[in-house]
RNA sequence: GCGGGCGUGGUGAAAUGGUAUACACACCGGACUUAAAAUCCGGAGGCUUCGGCCAUGCGGGUUCAAGUCCCGCCGCCCGCACCA
């Protein structure tokens, strides 16, 4: 009997079976039919699928199974970005090995993420830890060496100065280190890094064609990039300056030309030759760049920091007059990695030099005067004026506009000589960084090269590979193991046989996941990839996942999609044809009376009047309830998805995922939507499948009149509709219409369920039902194939095509026009589809509602908008 | 600090510049029941002198028409190169 309820628990293994068994989901490189990559980023495995995973990966499993059902050879992989840090703290707090805790993980999640019946090709899954994979990608890390996108300098990292370790930015917390408390300094390092910068322009210019991202993620990526056109202008440092410094001028990149007359000092970095060579005969100076460098090296707390300088006593010449000097500050704002590591101040027109002017008791001269101010009048005062305008108070670049004037001083600073070379030069720079990606840690990529005092640096040869990480390491100490290791890291020289030793420092795991996607197409392959097949498969037509990776994770997989492309690997440059990205789940966060962050399942909710307290349950303290944060295991704010699907199944999980927030907004996850959607559920099951028993062996067909007519109107238009919301990732709305639809076929589908219904009806309502699976088959693939079974066939739903809608049926002969009144409602008007404008507008002139508000005057205008309103403008 | 985004009922939200609040959750009422659950039906932005008026974070502007476009604020979130 119909009424019976569904029982998830026992039909989703059933058909998760089924669909294996047929190996429905494995995609095969030689199929000829038209080729469809969707992807979700992949997980880190961290031990426990969280809803935010379960809100992606359902995503990208409803493109999946539509496309499929549209016709497309689909590949829809998926793997594991298993290196990185966590697993090695977990090493440190529960003596666990990196290596058992990470496939511990992967087994526990693999199997939870099972459970979701994701239409997923499980052959091809792998982990970025597998020796399989990290042997592959030191090929391609020689293959780039070879082509010259791997160079060696220094950068700074965060140092540790008690546990004597490197730190990572997320382990600095107040410029302290997390562990031992002790102020964090920064130290120069040697490190291997890409060569990104190498694809700057191209990589800036090729976000024009990526036509299919959200344009936020392009814009942040171009600012990332940071193209700018400026001048290298060099200053001349006056003859006492020189002589103390021992050099002659100090070259400063600037976007800004224009403002020169409005410049009031200079600004070099804490770690400027210049400043370093300063700082030897000057001890407070160099106190104070001990302090810069104890900020640690993240960009943000740098520029958070309160704007301060120090005076060197330096000074240098004004490039267009030898008497006017400017003093040289070191200001803990201007970063050596950025132009030359220097800068000149001009306070009228820059907010961060205005500030710092102010502080410094700095001359403010405006040079670029707004349209409408005096001249005489016009002057700074908090706020730095940026916008454009007119020069003045600049001798010969008076009344020019800025561009101008910036091309005049280029132009004639080009000519100059100073000290033998041009005063300046015309310079594109980047605000992009070369990709360090040496890590100090165990878990991650061993950088294959070998270390040999006699011949440096060498890598090592290919037939060596893989480089394997040793498994008998020691976590009891701060540090990288691979370091201490007693015969790890001792080897002979490949070149010339004497002793030698490895490089220790693996590499950064956004490597790992920057050709994943690349692997996938052919994951068995000897090579880092099949050619034809990564050709074949690349782009990625829809790749998934958080706003959060929008800069780096997404830039250095275009940049190394590139380098594999110039080192013959793949030949295309860019490897996600369509991007969303979706909102991240959010959670309330708990913190424990001594400051520990605390758990949902660690906490007690109660509601007072409003009023709303957690308490501890391990202590029966009173916890602190924080904002909505992004659900991340640090904060402990995870939520697992485990307990729906336990109690309700994986299609109520996953509709319930897909409904009411908008895919790209972030979603507060709330125990109180899934019971409802729970209940949705079992009335779609009941509706369905009471109908469906009446309607086995009766052929599906369009309803001829009437009440069968009227389902049939409304199942195709849904069918339309889910579809056209599906291509456009708008799964909410796709959702809405099927509650819509199911809200207007309950009453006749009943009656089919009674008995009670012609052929005519039986006929349209065995097309709806067969529809209504078909829609919502994507989102609820076990309960659709449920159904399907129901109405007698035993062949599997998820093999089956997409149907198709009859456009006679989607459209109405008679449309409603609503009728504003000074673009207020006041009224309708029903007339048919194909009335021209005329015949609107003399049916609008006499509606009673109109006609009152005219009060027997012409109407002063009125707008006829075909298909979408009138408006009456009395 | 810089870059990017978001803000609509009690809640999640819908709306190619064109009917603001579809659809759902929670809530309230009714039916069924000895009762409850489940189910089914119905109600609902606020104010109102019942004519209407006011509402899309706040303040301006463009337009016949603004949640949507422009300008200026406020609040929250994401990224900032060693978290992944």
């Amino acid at each position: 009997m119909a009424s019976e309820r569904y029982n998830p628990r026992a039909a989703e293994p059933r058909w998760q079976k089924a669909w294996d068994a047929a190996k429905l989901f494995e995609a095969k490189n030689d199929d000829p039919r038209p080729k469809y990559y969707v992807l979700e980023m992949f997980p880190y495995p961290s031990g426990n699928i969280h809803i935010g995973h379960t809100r992606n990966y359902t995503m990208g499993d409803v493109v999946a199974r539509y496309k499929r059902a549209a016709g497309y050879n689909v590949l829809h992989p998926m793997g594991w970005d298993a290196f990185g840090m966590p697993a090695e703290n977990a090493a440190m707090q529960n003596k666990v090995h990196p290596k058992d805790w990470t496939y511990k993980n992967i087994d526990n999640m693999r199997a939870q993420l099972k459970t979701m019946g994701l239409s997923i090709d499980w052959s091809r899954e792998f982990a970025t830890c597998d020796v399989d994979y990290y042997h592959r990608q030191q090929m391609l890390f020689l293959d780039m060496l070879d082509k010259g996108l791997v160079t060696r300098k220094t950068s700074k990292v965060n140092w540790d100065p008690e546990d004597l370790t490197v730190l990572a930015n997320e382990q600095v917390i107040d410029g302290r280190g997390w562990r031992s408390g002790a102020l964090v300094e920064q130290r120069e390092l040697t490190q291997w890094f890409f060569k990104i910068t190498d694809f700057a322009q191209d990589l800036n210019d090729a976000i024009d064609t990526l036509d299919q991202w959200p344009e936020k993620v392009r814009t942040m990526q171009r600012n990332w990039i940071g193209r700018s056109e400026g001048l290298i202008l060099r200053w001349k440092l006056d003859e006492a300056s020189a002589e103390a410094s021992g050099v002659k001028t100090i070259p400063v990149f600037t976007t800004r030309p224009d403002t020169l007359f409005g410049a009031s000092f200079l600004a070099i970095a804490a770690d400027h030759p210049l400043a370093r060579k300063a700082a030897e005969t000057d001890a407070e100076l160099a106190a104070f760049c001990d302090e810069c460098r104890r900020m640690g090296t993240s960009v943000a707390a740098l520029e958070t920091a309160e704007k301060r300088g120090y005076r060197t006593g330096l000074q240098v010449e004004h490039p267009f007059d030898p008497n006017w000097t400017l003093p040289v500050y070191v200001a803990n704002f201007v970063l050596m990695e950025y132009g030359t590591g220097a800068v000149f101040g001009c306070p009228g027109h820059d907010q961060r030099d205005l500030d710092f002017a102010r502080k410094y008791d700095l001359p403010v001269t405006p040079v670029v005067l707004p349209v409408g101010e005096d001249p005489m009048t016009f002057t700074i005062g908090a706020e730095a004026y940026v916008g454009e305008g007119t020069m003045v108070n600049s001798r010969f670049l008076d009344g020019m506009n800025p561009e101008a004037a910036f091309q005049e001083v280029a132009s004639r600073l080009e000519k100059t000589e100073l000290e033998g070379a041009p005063q300046a030069e015309r310079k594109i720079n980047f605000r992009l960084r070369d990709w360090g990606i040496s890590r100090q840690r165990y878990w991650g990529c061993p950088i294959p090269i070998i270390h040999c005092e006699a011949c440096g640096t060498v890598p090592v040869p290919k037939k060596d590979l893989p480089v394997k990480l040793p498994d008998d390491v020691e976590f009891d100490r701060p540090g990288n193991p691979l370091d201490r290791h007693p015969t790890w890291r001792h080897v002979s020289c490949p070149k010339c046989g004497g002793a030698a030793h490895r490089e220790t420092d693996t590499m950064d795991t956004f490597v790992d996941s920057s050709w994943y996607f690349t692997r996938f197409t052919a994951p068995w392959e000897k090579e880092p990839t099949d050619k034809a097949a990564a050709n074949g498969w690349l782009p990625v037509d829809q790749y998934i996942g958080g706003i959060e990776h929008a800069i780096l994770h997404l830039l250095y997989s275009r940049f190394f999609t590139r380098a594999m492309q110039a080192t013959g690997h793949v030949d295309v440059s860019e490897p996600f044809k369509g991007l969303f990205t979706q909102g991240m789940v959010v959670h309330e966060t708990y913190k424990s009376a001594d400051g520990k962050w605390l758990s949902p399942s660690e906490v007690r909710l109660s509601n007072d009047d409003g009023v709303r307290s957690a308490v501890e349950i391990a202590t029966g303290k009173l916890a602190t309830i924080g904002g909505l944060e992004k659900m991340s295991k640090s904060k402990k704010n995870v939520v697992s998805p485990e307990e729906i699907t336990e109690s309700y199944g994986a299609d109520t999980a996953r509709w319930f995922m897909l409904s009411d927030s908008p895919p790209e907004r972030d979603v507060e996850w709330t125990e109180d939507g899934a019971a409802g959607v729970h209940r949705f559920v079992q009335r779609l099951w009941r509706l369905l499948s009471g109908a469906g028993e009446k309607l086995v062996n009766i052929a599906p067909a369009n309803g001829q009149a009437g009440d069968a007519l009227e389902l049939s109107r409304a199942v195709h238009k849904a069918l339309k509709a889910v579809g056209d919301d599906i291509e456009k990732l708008a799964f909410n709305r796709a959702v809405a219409r099927v509650h819509e639809l199911v809200n207007a076929i309950a009453a006749p589908l009943g009656r089919v369920a009674e008995g009670n219904a012609d052929a005519d009806l039986r006929a349209s309502a065995r097309q709806c039902v067969e529809f209504v699976i078909a829609m919502v088959a994507p989102f609820m693939p076990h309960l659709a194939e449920e159904v399907w079974a129901t109405l007698g066939e035993s062949d599997l739903l998820a093999a089956r095509a997409w149907p198709k809608f009859d456009p006679a049926l989607v459209i109405d002969n008679e449309i409603v026009l609503p009728v504003q009144i000074n673009g207020k409602k006041r009224g309708d008007l029903t007339i048919t589809r194909d009335a021209d404008q005329a015949a609107i507008q003399s049916a609008v002139l006499s509606l009673d509602f109109v006609v009152k508000a005219l009060e027997g005057k012409e109407p002063r205008k009125l707008i006829i908008v075909p298909q979408r309103i009138v408006n009456v403008v009395v």
